[in-house]
DNA sequence: AACTCGGGGTG
DNA sequence: CACCCAGAGTT
């Protein structure tokens, strides 16, 4: 193959492009592993610009795995509030008590034995194993599945599970025995600022190794079949405030979507019915005899939302009544919320009323 | 192998 | 508004 040859001139490339260019981004500046993990597991869902703030507030916050290992999960959540994915958040914890338990706070420096850690993929394993320990190991994401798959014009679907071995191989047949951390990372950050989905050719480092850009085809590549086919189910939401000035707030179910977020009381949107005959019918208690109605918004309508998992929440909110429980206004500031709601939550508190409800 | 799990960016 | 992005767990 073509690239086989140029191994050396490649990797030569690479590294000195990324020394030159890389961006100066917090978990750049450390090589502990816990750091690393913690970045690593907050990248795989949000974009750099996104996770630098949240980064810096959870280091702080959290500063070894032993103060992490003994987090209340209320905090933990609060931490990730608006991240979204907030079960990794439970993963990552998890996966380091098992460290500070099994592993005499070392987390491991094998792919075998961190890759039994909860939320500890083939992608954060290499990652951590490389970035924080020097260790040569593929480290594939999205990023470098794009970048391989135009430099060598890998034509497999990388929808589909088994073509990221093919990946994985070719990473550890190119990559730098001396500096792996520098190569996964180099590769990640020419996919994440060059060799972007619309790729930017002229300013690539390593073009003239690019099988892809020499035939003209790099945009067809990388080749992704599948779709995504959920619906959007319209919510209504209710704020609701008794005469103690306390909120009415529902703690979602320990799995599933938003899982053990807050939300004020929500349901399916239903056309002609009003706030009051709504609350009656899905929550069954009476609105007037309880509580006043403070804010009616319709929410969620972004969102894409499996048919399915929204109705069996919707037997969660008849069925477990002890999840809604009241707040002042200064306990629902501590409770994580999800970001709709917190978007919510700033109308109210700047004196928003409710929607219409047509 | 297919599905679940959020939120932000882009056109 | 539609469409895109992406790794790990669960089923």
């Amino acid at each position: 193959m073509h690239i086989i040859k140029q191994k050396r001139e490649f990797r030569e490339s690479l590294l000195s492009w990324y020394s030159r260019e890389k961006r100066d981004l917090p978990w750049r500046r450390t090589s502990n592993p816990y750091y690393i993990w913690v970045s690593e597991v907050m990248l795989q869902q949000t974009r750099v610009d996104t996770v630098i703030p949240y980064y810096e507030r959870f280091i702080d916050k959290f500063p070894t795995m032993e103060i992490l290992a003994d987090a209340d999960e209320n905090d933990l959540l609060k931490m990730w509030e608006g991240l979204g994915y907030y079960s990794r958040v439970r993963n990552l914890q998890a996966g380091v008590r098992e460290v500070v338990s099994t592993y005499g706070g070392e987390v491991p420096t094998n792919r075998k034995d961190i890759s039994t850690l909860k939320g500890v993929g083939p992608y954060t394993a290499g990652a951590v194993l490389s970035i924080a320990h020097g260790i040569p190991e593929h480290a594939v994401d999205g990023n470098v599945m794009r970048v391989i798959s135009r430099l060598l014009v890998i034509e497999d679907d990388i929808a589909l599970p088994r073509t990221k071995k093919i990946f994985e191989e070719v990473v550890m047949d190119l990559i730098d025995r001396e500096d792996p951390s520098s190569f996964n990372q180099g590769l990640m950050e020419l996919g994440a600022t060059i060799c972007t989905p619309k790729p930017k050719c002229l300013l690539c480092p390593v073009r003239d190794f690019c099988i892809a850009f020499h035939e003209r085809k790099q945009e067809e590549l990388p080749v992704k079949t599948k779709k995504t086919k959920m619906k959007v189910i319209p919510v209504a939401s209710f704020a609701i405030r008794n005469d103690q000035q306390q909120w009415l707030l529902r703690k979602r179910p320990a799995t599933g979507l938003l899982a053990n977020l807050w939300e004020f009381p929500m349901v399916e949107r239903m056309v002609g019915r009003t706030p009051q005959q709504m609350v009656h019918e899905q929550f069954g208690f009476e609105l007037e005899n309880l509580v006043e109605l403070l804010s009616f918004k319709h929410i969620f309508s972004h969102l894409t939302w499996d048919m399915q998992s929204f109705e069996a929440q919707l037997q969660e909110v008849g069925t477990i009544p002890e999840d809604f429980r009241f707040f002042t206004e200064k306990e629902v500031e501590g409770l994580p919320k999800p970001v709709p709601v917190l978007k919510i939550w700033e109308e109210i508190k700047q004196g928003g009323k409710y929607d219409d409800c047509k």
